[in-house]
DNA sequence: TTTTGTATGTGCGTTAGCGCACATATCAAT
DNA sequence: ATTGATATGTGCGCTAACGCACATACAAAA
């Protein structure tokens, strides 16, 4: 089945002249569930287009500890030190959901981002986005609750896939969080308990969004709505 | 007493062709304590350039609590978003240490990235830095003591400023932090017991930064070495 | 059908940080 | 010197989240 780029949003804003440089150059890759597209401080060899996946930015401690920056899905691209200019980051890059994607070597991708012009002004308002996402999970993490950012987990992680289905144990998501496995079962099982959602071994599904919607802090808003700003005419988030 | 825009690190990085071109739209500011560069949301006039001045980058929630984001000095430049597309962004930048600098237009601005080449490349790269402290930020907040975090904002203060002296009270720093003014009360008090600073109503001397470097969460190093690696050649940060 | 591994639920004592209420200390202006 | 404003120190009960130790429950393989 060949999965269609234009499910990247980024990939589907691409003028036709752009389009018909960078087909030829798109890779589609397959990207399973936990797989590392890049390591802390390792060099970048491609940029990646999820479609149908979701890749989560997450910083690993000494200790091993972990905490998730910023999760990248069909909106956007993993691995924008390659154009910002610093070719790696002190973050790795995971997939959290397993799906489809497309890459493009690094050296394609600097030149037509040093071609100037569109392709530039796209990925730099993205990078904006995923800046606000990031500063908005340094906030949240400083003050709102576990069961709170759970839910901007969940609403988050959604808007970024099709359907109404997620595949992840309590056991990833806490490691997302950092925060324990047991505080992530104590929140989803009262999520469950209201109806929110349904849990079944490592398989959540929404059953009320909007229930979902009234239970998240402020950060999920702000969030989406500097996405939308910035990244206008995209279905959904 | 006509500063110099040269201790700013990023007009220092200027080529001589861009620094004639630049010099006579820099206008010179004061930049008072507690003075808001920027608001939430507002749509920017202008970009600074601090030299002898910090600014902080802080999100602030509908309840009134507030974290701060990430810190700029005489290292970089406040107002990305003007360049990266945005024009804005949901948070506030204020004067953490009052001092001096530099700003620029916004066209002004926009102009000059625009022409692409080294300014823009500059820029970037600067950003992605400043990227990599809002997401150490992010982690420092969910995995680390209050205390750790005390000695990393300090850290991260003194290596934007000449001299070992901050003008700052517990309270204000309090609110940088996301956290009580108590606590810091007492992690200072506990910095200070042991000798490595002298607190003295608003008034920190460092006298030990050795020993902060030895109490410091790993977040600091991290953040410090990545702003090393991608503006080089720059006088200590 | 039984086994085995993995996912989830639950209880317990511990702790960092919170909110609140004051006590004290220091500077600056009268 | 006295007053007032601001900065810092301290105590106390409270709560969310932690670390650890298990109990259960489900699913795929044997």
């Amino acid at each position: 089945m060949p999965e269609n780029p234009k499910k990247n949003h980024l990939l589907a804003s691409l003028a036709d002249e752009e389009w018909r440089r960078w087909q030829p150059l798109l890779e589609p890759i397959e990207m399973p569930l936990g797989h590392v597209l890049y390591e802390s401080g390792k060099t970048l060899s491609h940029v990646y287009f999820p479609t149908t996946s979701i890749v989560s930015l997450l910083y690993v401690l000494e200790n091993g500890a972990s905490a998730e920056i910023a999760v990248v899905g069909n909106e956007g691209v993993v691995g924008i030190s390659l154009f910002m200019g610093g070719g790696s980051t002190p973050s790795r890059a995971v997939v959290q959901s397993a799906g489809h994607g497309f890459r493009l070597k690094a050296n394609a991708m600097k030149d037509e981002f040093d071609r100037g012009g569109a392709v530039l002004h796209l990925l730099l308002r993205y990078t904006q986005a995923l800046i606000t996402q990031m500063s908005q999970t340094a906030v949240c993490n400083r003050h709102h609750s576990l069961d709170q950012q759970l839910c901007r987990w969940l609403l988050l992680s959604m808007d970024r896939l099709e359907g109404d289905q997620l595949v992840m144990t309590q056991e990833l998501i806490a490691n997302m969080l950092g925060v324990r496995r047991e505080g992530v079962t104590k929140g989803a099982t009262e999520l469950q308990n209201d109806g929110l959602i349904k849990y079944n071994r490592g398989r959540i599904t929404v059953l009320n969004r909007p229930g979902l919607e009234k239970r998240v802090c402020e950060c999920y808003a702000v969030v989406k709505n500097e996405y939308d700003r910035l990244l206008p005419g995209k279905t959904g988030i």
